[in-house]
DNA sequence: ATCGACGTTGCACCTTGGTGCAAGGTCAAG
DNA sequence: CTTGACCTTGCACCAAGGTGCAACGTCGAT
């Protein structure tokens, strides 16, 4: 009893707008199995989960691509430790690189603030002119 | 003695593409004050400091828009402290918002990886079957 | 005069993850 | 048999900050 849904049924199950689900196909993502006497798009219950797993790996942090490729390990095998456990780590290393950039800037605009707020009667704004003297 | 700067003379002096500077200028960012007979841009030591204005900006997180609107304020005046420490809050706010779901996503992949490193001998890896349970 | 380096314009394209729209086909209910 | 909800396709467009290309003009040196 492979339950069969139309794009918007899959769509509303997975909490997911259906030109995104159509969007999946055009990047070949999430392909339907089969399709309907009308031509619509039938899905069974596997593209419901690859849905639902494709929500879960965006949550933390997996870009499409990524995530293409942990699906692409041919139906049914999930992909090896090794390969996942690479794409983690590519992940990870470009999240602390982020993590980073943005704690500097943050001090650097934090330090900006403060000047800001140190001479604030005066109409000429430090922050700018110092950025000008760079 | 305003020295004048061709294009590429000003995007060299800047370190900044050529094809940049021209980009800045779509978007009305930098403009070049006249143009020479052969209708060659023109820049001054003006558009210059301004260039690296830009850059030192960027550096510290805001985008062209908000360059744009510290540079808005007409020739010769800086803008007011208030508006810069507006556009400054905003920005920190955003760091902010950024800095927490880096982190967050940095803690789920770390355990994610954790799991991997764990079961490292076996072929399913359990951090994808994890993600299909959901 | 000619060569190469540099300049001009306009236009399309890149990334990522989608959104919006028009023109038409399908399906179930009334 | 018509109405309305749903589906189809293809194509264009969005942010942001640019990059690339074609086809042509200019400038300085030889």
């Amino acid at each position: 009893m492979t339950a069969h849904y139309t794009i918007s049924q899959l769509a509303k199950a997975a909490g997911i707008p259906v030109t995104t689900v159509r969007y999946y196909e055009r990047i070949k993502l999430v392909v339907p199995e089969t399709r309907s006497t009308g031509n619509y798009r039938l899905y069974s219950d596997e593209s419901l989960k690859k849905l639902m797993f494709i929500r879960a790996a965006q949550a933390i942090g997996f870009t499409l691509e990524d995530i293409k490729s942990l699906l692409a390990t041919e139906s049914g095998r999930t992909p090896t430790c090794g390969s996942v456990q690479n794409l983690i780590e590519t992940r990870l290393t470009d999240i602390e690189g982020k993590l980073k950039d943005l704690r500097h800037v943050r001090k650097v605009l934090k330090s900006a603030l403060q000047q800001c707020q140190q001479n604030h009667k005066s109409d000429r704004c430090h922050v700018v002119t110092q950025l000008q003297a760079k």
